[in-house]
DNA sequence: ATTGATAATCTCAACGTTGAGATAACAGCA
DNA sequence: TGCTGTTATCTCAACGTTGAGATTATCAAT
């Protein structure tokens, strides 16, 4: 019926009423709801030992298959970051024995980042889980309004020109 | 007609054909969104002399209506921060003239941060440009898909108990 | 009045990211 | 071969947030 977001909406049509701030009924829905996510994803990673940015790169790289392994710049741009972030982010997997990093053969510039075989058992054994958390956290949508929602939301996203991973 | 979460949905449809991550088209592009739309705000406010998270104390003081002087426990709140961030950022707004910190006559444990007159007279010259530039960022959907949007995150933040901003 | 529990704010050390700069390597071309 | 511009990664100081703890005040119950 009625959210914080419409509350915000309200206050400003009183405050402001010659300003029409229909905008933030999506762009501070969007804003909310990634910090909720981000909270509920962080209980959920932390009940099995990971950091949700330790299982972000390593589902990036288990999922770009064989040989499961990425140069620095690419896990940088899929996880939308900057390089120095990146940098202390393999150092800390590498410590581990989550991830390793070996020295590409084509480019010697680049450094590719391989799943070890424990990284690639752990990313395998938690994927499942996570996936059926966030079906929990969207349950409350029924399969229809769900397609809608990903619908909506994918042509927004290429409106920002987020049209590749790569 | 496709975007980067359909990529990524396609990579784990080929490597883990047994899971269906179809709740990643929803939540993975929550999150895409906010942090690109983070980035265009930031862009924006730097356009003019101000830090995304200074206009969001301003406004939420702004909305809240005369006197304009919210605790800062209810501005915690409203920024989703934790309480050391909040203190800060109050410290910092107050440096530059824009709030000041008022004792609670009711409560002596509460402090009220006020907007001051530079401060009201900032907000209510940004503001409506904000919302404009919020507008420009959804211009791709046309008017009926927005609102359909609109209540479909309405729907999604009431399931996470985001009802109120108090 | 006193006690104990709760609440509001501030303090501060630990931590991670940012973003500019350094380094090394590649690619194209004269 | 040498030059120039570009690309990939790492380094590191500056900065802001987190989250636990300290402080002070309020409230309820006795």
């Amino acid at each position: 019926m009625s959210d914080a977001v419409d509350q915000i909406l309200g206050q400003w049509a009183r405050e402001r009423p010659d300003l029409d701030a229909w905008p933030m009924g999506i762009i501070g829905r969007i804003n909310r709801l990634s910090r909720l996510v981000d909270r509920e994803l962080k209980d959920f990673f932390a009940a099995h030992g990971l950091e949700h940015w330790e299982f972000d790169v390593l589902a990036t790289l288990r999922r770009s298959g064989p040989p499961y392994a990425l140069t620095a710049g690419a896990l940088n741009r899929a996880a939308m970051v900057t390089s120095g972030a990146i940098t202390n982010r393999i150092d800390r997997l590498a410590a581990k024995g989550l991830v390793e990093r070996v020295p590409d053969e084509q480019d010697r510039r680049s450094v590719r980042v391989r799943l070890t075989e424990r990284g690639r058992a752990l990313v395998d054994e938690v994927v499942g889980l996570h996936v059926a958390n966030e079906a929990r956290l969207l349950a409350s949508l029924s399969p229809d309004r769900r397609m809608e929602l990903a619908d909506l939301l994918r042509d927004l996203l290429e409106s920002f020109g987020d049209t590749s991973i790569e």
